[in-house]
DNA sequence: GAAGTGATGTTTTTT
DNA sequence: ACATCACTTC
């Protein structure tokens, strides 16, 4: 049996269609990788070498998978494949071409601690107050512009940047900026953004380099389409959009799991992505067959994405049965929420028959998880949490790793600051500070300030010391292979013996994970199961340090064992479990208070709501608490909106909903308002009104009501609504299939006059 | 230069 | 609640 009888028609037609621009939209659970793989397999059948196939996805975990299952298909042959992440695969050529942009290939990745250390520095050197210009905003400023193509000196010029900078009264960002890059070039150093930007620039600049690259790889596949941002979508237009070529791209995306804007992903792709490619001939698939989800599920993911304005029209659907309804706990305090899903996962495990790795429980923020441990651990329930501290983030492995860093690149400023008084050697802030200053003025690396700097006798004799460490952890890693080198640098800086001195458990447990370290270095230097067309291993030490940087914990998945999964919602997309509880479904929780206050904001918190409830086969549990402690207080909130706008046909008992819950709880009027409003673009979003439950405004029994045809209400009608009661149209505007009603509510509790769309709005006309 | 103490911010998500 | 950071004292 052929491999293509696996697949639906859709599918099929994805898979076939391996020349010209595609445009596959993928709703959840809809065998999206299935086809991605496939359509490789397929490509491949046809004649076209591996190595002249590009798959780009957006974490190492997907790369790995999709690489597994190209090897189920094709056998040994998919090893080929430049499969890999945009990071990782954009990395692997910048260190090609490192020369051509005055970079050596040893160039160090800086991640976002790295990153934030440097902007600290900067900002202290430049005497600006820390209080004001806060870390965080600016690297994410500097990120963003970055993930826009906006140059330090476009930043500058840039008025609308520069007013929003002056607003938060920081108006120095942009020399921050300027400054940053500079510093991160002396060190030889690239961030993640670097790392994309970079790369552009390259193309950019050299013709010849990017003729080559678009001539290495023929077909280009894109996974996750919709979380890419400009500055990805602009290196794969490059690489595809031109005079003469072929464009044999396919990306795949789900504009209703689009839960990445933060950090500059933009549907807007895929919507340029049609335009850009629709004068060659573009095919759109959509896959709406959703293989993964009972009904009640799929049906009530569908219902909540409605209240999007912005969205590409699709209806998912499922045949897997109606299956169980949606089961909502409701509870006094946080630690009660831990215990009812301790409690409940038991219920299920014993009812259902379900293994702890059937489970997942999905929270918003990774401190929600502090709570549901130690309930989980009081019943005995295995489990393991995703995200977080990751092992690479750990302090004594990032002083290892900072030691090595320096090894490799000794211009690498932060890797240097990090562990130059690291095991203490007498060299403190004070000469720090004069190092960088030095550094500053000469415009040289602290390390080539090191080699010459004239301190005091003591302070010199341990910078000599400490210099002559780098030196010989250098030449080691040139001669020896990444183990030995690492295991020497380990015992020659003393990090090892400063943590073999520390008794405490905490203590042991940082000399366990270091050695954890050098063991998963050695398993590097044995291994060479992942050696990839993309990923010519030599086994030094600059090639181990490459490696790692892109990794994150969720990568070193060590799948033994029975274990409940805990994890943010961000981490669960693309993975599916047979129950999934969605935990802390509060206002200002989920959606959170960060991004509740604008529109835009909000879709992206109901997608992410959207994308958590769609991880789950056959059983959904959301569980909410009226009060939970947050930064140590006591906070008290209300039911998450997104609980309301999931018909109450599909929940198990409304009971949760309704006791001790009044108006409080019905969507409020300035949020009916924003929802009913229909957007430009015409497509969907709605109020949609629902059978209400409790309610300070006149019951109506629902047996009695008969709603009337919308085209048949007219003003002046008073007309009964099952929430509002009674009510006098006073206008009617929009278009012909968007009519909106203001309607004037005598007894509705809230702002009385309210705007229906007659589209969906059941009305009955009185008279 | 190191170690201890109090104040302050942090928690949205990740390559 | 927790961690980080500035400020004090030795």
């Amino acid at each position: 049996m052929s491999y293509l009888d696996e697949l639906n028609p859709v599918q099929r037609q994805a898979v076939e269609n391996t020349d010209g621009p595609v445009l596959v939209v993928a709703g959840p659970g809809s065998g999206k990788t299935r086809v991605l793989t496939y359509r490789i397999a397929h490509i491949m059948e046809k004649g076209v070498a591996p190595w002249e196939i590009l798959s780009l996805t957006f974490t190492n975990k997907a790369a790995r998978e999709m690489q597994e299952r190209i090897s189920k298909v094709v056998g040994d042959k998919a090893r080929n494949v430049w499969s890999g992440t945009f990071h990782s695969i954009f990395a692997r050529i910048l260190r090609v071409e490192a020369d051509k942009i005055g970079y050596s290939p040893n160039f160090t990745i800086y991640d976002t601690e790295d990153t934030k250390s440097v902007i600290g520095a900067i900002i202290k050197e430049m005497n600006l107050d820390k209080t004001v210009y806060n870390v965080n905003t600016i690297r994410s400023r500097i990120s963003s512009a970055k993930s826009s193509l906006i140059t330090p000196r476009l930043y500058a010029e840039n008025e609308a940047m520069k007013m929003q900078d002056r607003q938060a009264k920081m108006p120095f960002i942009s020399d921050i900026y300027l400054k940053y890059g500079e510093r991160c070039k002396r060190a030889g150093a690239m961030d993640f953004d670097d790392l994309l930007y970079r790369l552009y620039e390259l193309w950019q600049k050299n013709p010849e380099v990017l003729d080559k690259y678009r001539k290495r790889f023929r077909y280009l596949l894109v996974d996750e389409f919709q979380d890419t941002n400009t500055l990805q979508y602009g290196i794969i237009r490059k690489l595809v959009h031109f005079e003469g070529s072929p464009r044999n791209i396919c990306v795949v995306g789900d504009d209703a799991q689009s839960i990445y804007a933060f950090r500059g992903a933009t549907i807007q792709n895929i919507l340029d992505f049609e335009k850009d490619f629709s004068p060659f001939g573009i095919k759109v698939f959509k896959l709406e067959e959703n293989y993964r989800s009972t009904e009640h599920i799929v049906q009530a993911a569908n219902e909540v994405i409605r209240f999007n304005k912005k969205q590409i029209q699709k209806k998912i659907w499922s045949s897997k049965g109606t299956g169980q309804k949606i089961k909502v706990i409701k509870t006094m305090t946080d630690a009660e929420e831990g215990k009812r899903v301790a409690d409940t996962i038991s219920e299920q495990r014993n009812r259902f028959h379900l293994r702890n790795t059937d489970i997942a429980v999905l929270y918003r923020t990774n401190a929600q998880s502090r709570v549901l441990e130690e309930y989980l651990r009081r019943y005995n329930i295995p489990y393991k949490i995703f995200g977080g501290l990751s092992f690479y983030q750990r302090k004594e492995v990032k002083d290892l790793i900072g030691y090595l860093r320096l090894a490799v690149n000794p211009k690498d400023e932060e890797a240097l600051r990090r562990v130059i008084n690291f095991p203490k050697r007498g060299i403190g802030d004070s000469t720090l500070d004069k190092i960088s200053e030095l550094a500053g003025q000469q415009n040289l690396t602290m390390w080539e300030v090191l080699l010459h700097i004239d301190a005091g006798t003591r302070t010199q004799k341990s910078i000599h010391e400490f210099v002559k460490i780098v030196q010989d952890s250098g030449q080691k890693a040139e001669s020896l292979n990444a183990h030995e080198a690492a295991m020497y640098i380990a015992k020659q800086s003393k990090l090892i013996e400063e943590y073999n001195q520390d008794k405490t458990v905490e203590g042991l447990g940082r000399l366990e994970n270091l050695n954890a370290l050098l063991d998963g270095i050695k398993s590097f230097v044995e291994d060479d199961e992942f050696e990839t067309a993309s990923e010519q291993q030599n086994k030094s030490l600059a090639s181990y340090l490459q490696n790692i940087a892109l990794l994150t914990d969720q990568d070193d998945e060590s799948k033994n064992g029975d274990y409940v999964t805990l994890m943010s919602v961000h981490s669960a997309k693309g993975l599916e479990f047979k129950s999934v509880f969605v935990v802390g479904l509060e206002e200002k929780l989920f959606p959170s208070f960060m991004s509740m206050d604008t529109p835009d904001g909000l879709d992206e918190e109901r997608r992410l709501f959207y994308v958590a409830i769609t991880r789950a086969e056959q059983y959904l549990t959301l569980t909410f608490s009226m009060s939970r402690y947050k930064f140590g207080q006591m906070q008290y909130n209300e039911m998450s909106r997104f609980i309301e706008e999931i018909p109450r046909d599909h929940l198990e008992s409304t009971s949760a909903l309704r006791s001790g819950f009044s108006a409080d709880f019905e969507p409020t009027p300035s949020r009916t308002t924003t929802t009913a409003v229909p957007s430009k673009s015409g497509v969907s979003g709605a109020f949609k009104p629902r059978p209400a439950s409790s309610n300070a405004a006149p019951r109506i029994d629902p047996a009695l009501f008969k709603a009337s045809p919308s085209d048949q209400i007219k003003v002046g009608n008073t007309v009964l609504h099952l929430k509002f009661g009674e009510g006098k149209v006073l206008n009617i505007d929009g278009g012909k299939d968007n009519r909106i009603a203001t309607i004037f509510f005598e007894a509705a509790d809230d702002g009385q006059e309210k705007r229906i769309m007659l589209k969906f709005a059941k009305l009955q006309i009185v008279e």
